[in-house]
DNA sequence: GAGACAGACTGAGTCAAACTCACTTATCGG
DNA sequence: CCGATAAGTGAGTTTGACTCAGTCTGTCTC
């Protein structure tokens, strides 16, 4: 073993390879973003040579594709404890400040996720799509549970509010996704919560109901007493 | 002139140079897509050597920022006539329904803004950040003037209305602008209007408020009558 | 322990597309 | 009609994705 070798990565059986691969890929990602990532720094990360990665992965995009799928299914897979909140408000709340706290923990992998996933025709066939989808579809079932519970509105479609929230959400995270300035999670998860929950809150209809109630009843008794003291003023007149 | 000339283009002043090769690099963007747009291209388009293009413009993506700019303006100058309108829930119909109008009309153009401008870390200081900017805001004017009016409630902040509309309507466009699916415009820019509307609407408020009124007056007078009937009872037992 | 072999690995390319530059030449004021 | 100005370009360079013919090595067989 001469002491100029240049250590070079030695043989591996193609899963260690792949594995090993994938993980200085997803450095790499993380490190510069998808617009500045190159094969050939993977390649040198890994202590290989270029042509190495392209034995495993066709293309440069679908090392990234399935680079962003590992990681996104990782990082998903921290779900909030949604199951254990009942009440309808919180768990809102939780999905969106644990949406806030992905973006901004991991601003890489969530660009790439956004800019270019997206727009890609194969999307819905994608694994990031079915994990996205999962992790939205929380929101749908938050809302159709309060619906069940009579606490919201049954007049709107869940997946309209779970466009509407997340694409508030992505709104709102643009500025720090592009240039790194800072926002306040907890208090905009908060304001997106309780706009949804008091604007679908079906609260204000059943304060109409109950006084409705009051009201005939009152009605009734009005009537009843009228009655009564038309009869006693006839009766006192004679 | 021999008929082997390969008709060039003659020499042109600098704007009307710059003018022509916006105009053919708009039709280019239009037709392949900022994804397959090349400067060779628009080029051979406009009958110039490729080097012409770069003596005008310093990068490939300043053109297309140029192009996407003047072509922004224009269509957004065909704003609907919203100042016609009173009614708030129609006013944001409108808007909304002019949105998908827009991203239904010029894909191309479409995604190139929403994909590439935004991640731009220079973005807001874009003229087609200055044009969004104005162009959404209508949403908000829509919306302070509702609370004004005393339509809309006052305690959610209009910018994030404004942000779940557009963010809705990116994510419902989504699918139109990767398989061209075509979607029902008129419907979802109901639904989108409604649901703002009915959440934001101050009308339950306002009912409950003058039902409590006439519930005051109503249990006044009925305890007046009460009062009366008792008087007379014991006047009618003398 | 040797020889064969599969297949992991790579050096040295090709190719496409953005971008550059030294040079050419049309046009226009005088 | 001439010369200066600047519009225009052919022939590059560069960068980065991707390819391929061939090399080398760990393992398996006998």
């Amino acid at each position: 073993m001469p002491a100029t070798a240049t250590r070079r990565s030695a043989r591996l059986p193609p899963d260690d390879r792949i594995a090993e691969i994938m993980a200085h890929a997803r450095r790499e990602l993380a490190a510069r973003g998808h617009e500045s990532f190159v094969t050939a720094g993977v390649a040198e990360r890994v202590g290989v040579s270029e042509a190495t990665i392209y034995r495993y992965f066709p293309t440069k995009r679908d090392l990234l594709l399935r680079v962003a799928a590992e990681w996104f299914g990782e990082i998903l897979s921290l779900e909030p404890a949604l199951a254990r909140e009942t009440d309808v408000f919180e768990q809102l709340r939780l999905v969106i400040r644990h949406s806030f706290e992905v973006l901004r923990q991991e601003p890489s992998l969530s660009r790439f996720v956004l800019t270019e996933m997206r727009t890609d025709p194969a999307y819905r066939s994608t694994e990031i799509y079915a994990l996205n989808r999962r992790f939205t579809s929380t929101v749908v079932t938050v809302i159709e549970h309060g619906i069940a519970d009579g606490i919201l509105r049954d007049d709107v479609s869940p997946t309209l509010v779970r466009d509407m929230v997340f694409g508030c959400i992505e709104n709102r995270a643009w500025a720090y996704l592009r240039e790194k300035r800072d926002f306040p999670v907890e208090e905009t998860a908060d304001s997106i919560a309780r706009v949804v929950f008091s604007g679908l809150a079906v609260e204000p209809l059943r304060d109409r109901k109950r006084v409705e109630a009051a009201l005939d009843g009152l009605e009734a008794k009005a009537a009843a007493l009228g009655d009564e003291v038309a009869a006693l003023r006839a009766l006192a007149r004679r």
